[in-house]
RNA sequence: GCCGAUGUGGCUCAGAGGUAGAGCAAUUCACUCGUAAUGAAUAGGUCGUGGGUUCGAUUCCCACCAUCGGCUCCA
């Protein structure tokens, strides 16, 4: 047996199975129209045309259909037509997405098949050679899914499946995705209590609840003093804005339908029209504008602890992941041509800083995103600026030692863009930071500096992010650690378990010592058995449990358990204090 | 926005065309307790919202809202 964790024999496998599920899918409901069925990271999908969407019911029959075509250990062959013969046979077979695609393949392409039994299937390949392979399926979701992934075409259906070499390998793996369900941080963050919704509030817009809400106090403290630490300077600028300012920022031709407007546009002669900003750059703008600039004074470096407003699409919103308010540690730097590299440098250090305290280093992968020059409607400005700025990033990427992935068309509308994703518990990828160069909007602006020779000059603007979005970073950091954050940013460090009632008062004591030391601590003074609040205690994830009852009092000491490691023994009240702070101070995570 | 699923007390879930249950949680009393789940009692729901069908609907139909999984979009 080959190798499954080399990736190409992988996609191979999984590419075989679409084919399975395709073949089973033409056996049950022949009026199906195939289109597209890849291989993807941890399984394989087709997308199908038909009227009924795929039921539950639907799913267990193509499953049993598809272990039949296995069984029939089916000799899968390769062949090659040519254009016209390859646009004969898949009309005949009455599948116009196959005629579509082979008309869109290029001149020179090699036209291949491969055939399975009674099924054929447009397809480059390459394949497993027989159908016995694949041992062990599942078809794990359908979903809806355009045509060419455009919503302009028609919404397809679309089958998930996962395969693999052996039954073990598959419960393994199902295994996995449940673990990563328990530490979702959309379950897990409402049960542990960080936040909720409410559907009268509507979609994107979430409650944090206390220990959300401080965790969120915590990390922009945190991000706020470590800016200032590298000469940022904060601003505090207004939540909304008349439609004038996004009219000179490009917002208004370019984000209207991702911002929130307050007012009639079609009355404006007679009303205020107003816009809840969806991005900080023309306030910060204004601060600089404040007063004539000199190159002496750059790099300018604003930064605030930012809440935006965007107007999502309905179904986009997701958890504290995708929201329609959040708050971003935001900042622009305002500096001359020759300081870009060095700044950009510098955001990229910072970033790395911040994933560093957090632990997430090792979830994060970079993408130098580009616009695409086709889409004049989704970008401003001309081709030379955006080459510019496009060179003058990948000249600084090429020259630190970062990995990067190159994508075109996400690009921000004013400029290019270095992303940083994070995957999540499921895989799943989203940008969690991103460190953007611009030499558009100075332009528009009107921003400049007197240069050494005395000409005025536009400064570059680089629009980036050191912790992300606040909320998606608290979801994120949820899921890696299953609730358990480091001690430094857990909403409640310490808790306090007198065992029984005439231990109050000590627990009282204790409580008030420890919060005169600057820890989050609370005590629960319920009347119930001791074992019970430690349960309780260790299901919300509490680092530190403290346990007080007579021989303690005489002592000086506590009993200490912790989260992670249990009971660790009975220690002088000093001793765990320090142990505690020296946690905090090292912000050591697991 | 599109496709699909879901929506019953704080949580997990039963239930059925005739006006709702269980366990955990909560409250009270007893027990004053050394690593969750002692006993007794009490309280808590116009079954997501609004229409419609029906003698009657939470259960059937429609619309809307929210949540979940995808698509598209995006921090």
């Amino acid at each position: 047996m080959q190798d499954f964790e080399d990736v190409g024999y992988q996609n191979t496998f999984r590419h075989t199975s679409a084919h399975i599920l395709a073949h089973a899918v033409k056996r049950l409901f022949p009026e199906t129209k195939l289109a597209i069925g890849p291989a993807i990271e941890n399984g394989f999908y087709y997308d199908f045309d038909r009227e009924e969407p795929f039921t539950n019911e639907d799913l267990a029959e193509i499953e049993s259909e598809m272990r039949k075509i296995i069984k029939e250990k089916l000799d899968i062959e390769r062949f090659e037509l040519s254009r016209p013969d390859a646009i004969k046979l898949m009309t005949e077979l009455e599948e116009p997405y196959k005629v579509e695609l082979i008309n869109d393949l290029p001149e020179a392409e090699v036209i291949s098949f491969y055939r399975q039994g009674d099924f054929v299937d447009l397809c480059a390949g390459p394949h497993l050679d027989n159908t016995r392979e694949v041992k062990a399926f599942k078809l794990t979701q359908t979903a809806g899914a355009y045509w060419r992934g455009s919503e302009k075409n028609r919404m397809l259906h679309r089958i998930y499946g996962t395969s693999f070499p052996d039954k073990e390998m598959l419960k393994n793996y199902l295994a996995m995705l449940e673990e990563a369900r328990k530490r979702d941080h959309n379950k897990l963050g409402r049960e542990l209590g960080y936040f909720t919704t409410v559907d009268y509030i509507g979609q994107g817009l979430p409650i944090m609840l206390p220990k959300g809400a401080r965790v969120l106090q915590i990390l922009s403290r945190f991000v706020e003093d470590e800016e200032q630490r590298r000469g940022y300077q904060l601003t505090k600028t207004p939540l909304m804005a008349k439609s004038d300012l996004y009219k000179i920022s490009g917002h208004w031709d370019h984000y209207r339908d991702g911002m929130f407007i307050i007012g009639d546009p079609e009355k404006a002669e007679e009303t205020e029209v107003l816009a809840l900003r969806p991005m900080t750059c023309p306030f910060q703008f204004q601060a600089y504008l404040t007063k004539t600039r000199s190159y002496r004074d750059l790099p300018i470096r604003y930064n605030e602890t930012s809440t935006l407003f965007r107007n999502e699409a309905s179904g986009e919103m997701h958890g504290l992941i995708r929201l329609r308010q959040f708050t971003i540690s935001e900042a622009h730097l305002l500096v001359t041509p020759e300081q870009v590299e060095a700044e950009f440098r510098g955001c990229v250090d910072l970033a790395r800083y911040m994933l560093d305290t957090l632990g997430l280093s090792e979830d994060v992968s970079y993408r130098f995103s580009k616009w695409d020059p086709n889409d004049k409607e989704k970008y401003i400005g001309e081709p030379a600026a955006w080459d510019a700025a496009q060179d003058t990033m990948k000249n600084i990427l090429d020259h630190m030692d970062i990995e990067y992935v190159t994508a075109d068309g996400e690009a921000a509308f004013y400029g290019p863009k270095l992303d940083i994703q994070i995957r999540n518990v499921f895989g799943k990828e989203d940008t969690l930071i991103t460190i953007q160069i611009d030499f558009q909007l100075a332009e528009r602006f009107g921003l400049e500096y007197t240069d050494r020779g005395g000409e005025k000059k536009r400064p570059t603007i680089i629009h980036r992010t050191s912790i992300g979005c606040y909320e998606r970073t608290l979801a994120l950091l949820i899921e890696k650690y299953a609730g358990a954050l480091p001690l430094w940013m857990m909403p409640e460090q310490v808790r306090i378990l007198p065992i029984s009632e005439r231990h109050l008062d000590a627990a009282a004591n204790l409580r008030a010592q420890l919060t005169a030391q600057g820890f989050r601590v609370e005590a629960d003074t319920r009347d119930e058995k001791i074992g019970k609040k430690i349960r309780e205690a260790q299901l919300e994830k509490i680092p530190y449990m403290l346990v007080i009852g007579d021989q303690e009092v005489a002592d000086g000491t506590v009993s200490v358990r912790t989260r992670k490691d249990g009971d660790i023994g009975v220690l002088p009240i000093a001793q765990i204090i320090q142990r505690m702070q020296e946690e905090i101070a090292s912000r050591k995570h697991d």
